[in-house]
DNA sequence: TATTGTTATACTCTATAACTATA
DNA sequence: TATAGTTATAGAGTATAACAATA
């Protein structure tokens, strides 16, 4: 897999060829698009709804996933358990979503989003779709905004293979 | 563009189709697939050679952009000017850049690579490209893997269109 | 008046350690 | 012994405000 790849120019400065380019790294560009997608997030949904990025995916999930725990979200998300449990005093003390113990295992507790969270996480995620699509627009076809998001899943499938936890399995 | 794409299962846990989904939401595929790179960038670079992902970044793009400005650099990397200052600050005082007057702008300095430092930004990319590379192989093959780096780049070129921001203009 | 770069400072977010309760 | 959840605390990262120097 040599770097000639489409019709860019890989050429550099000194007009030596196969240098290891910052353009073909992948966290580079991805660091890159989200400047981009963390901007729609923070005009549709950040500040209309005052919520943070973590905040409206925890809330999305539960609403997406009733019932799972607060040890399944940290995994899913790779985030710590006391970032969770500190999120999730947030949304519960607005009433969006609730803890309720598990009956099976009492050490667990379960996660239900509150009718107004489910409202308000289906009215975030209609104005993100919405407005990351028209962003894009100008920019990807309808057909690239899809293979684009089919191809960064298929990214994070490889997170098993890179880190030895087991998470992501269940594709939450 | 309705939901119905690939073959994937776009139903929902009620049966209700059409219902907005997160996993049509290009920040949140971008924040898990960025789960993968930020590991992979750990791994590679991070820990072997002590730099963070924007240090890693500030200093690829110094070595590929000689000469550029502070200002530059934090337009690029949508990074506040103090910040840049605290990151040119470390790289310099480990002997990677160097920062040197501008003769035409009394107020800029242009920032250039050390030897040393063109050769750690020139391994640390090499060992992320084959990291990576590596890591998606078994999810992505290689024509996949340099169509997700096209659209990547694409979506960052809409940058312009969602912030008022005039980056991003010059690719840096 | 606007821009470059710096300093000082506060805030947000995340990570670690220690603990209780349950499996 | 391992896991779920919490608390307390420290650290990393980022943003804001104010400033000096130059355009």
């Amino acid at each position: 897999m040599p770097s000639k790849r489409f019709h860019r120019a890989d050429t550099t400065p000194a007009g030596r060829l196969e240098e290891a380019r910052l353009h073909d790294v992948l966290g580079y560009q991805m660091a890159q698009a989200a400047i981009v997608t963390d901007a729609v997030f923070k005009a549709q949904v950040g500040q209309p709804f005052g919520l943070r990025p973590v905040e409206y995916t925890v809330l999305t999930l539960i609403v997406e996933n009733p019932g799972g725990s607060l040890a399944r979200l940290a995994r899913a998300l790779a985030v710590t358990a006391p970032n969770i449990t500190m999120w999730i005093d947030r949304l519960e003390s607005r009433g969006l979503v609730r803890r309720t113990p598990s009956a099976n295992d009492r050490r667990s507790l379960l996660l239900y989003a509150t009718p107004q969270g489910q409202a308000l996480a289906r009215a975030a995620t209609q104005r993100i779709l919405d407005a990351e699509r028209q962003a894009m627009a100008a920019h990807l076809t309808a057909g690239e905004h899809a293979i684009l998001l089919e191809l960064l899943h298929k990214v994070a499938c490889a997170r098993a293979a890179v880190s030895g936890d087991g998470a992501a399995s269940s594709d939450v």
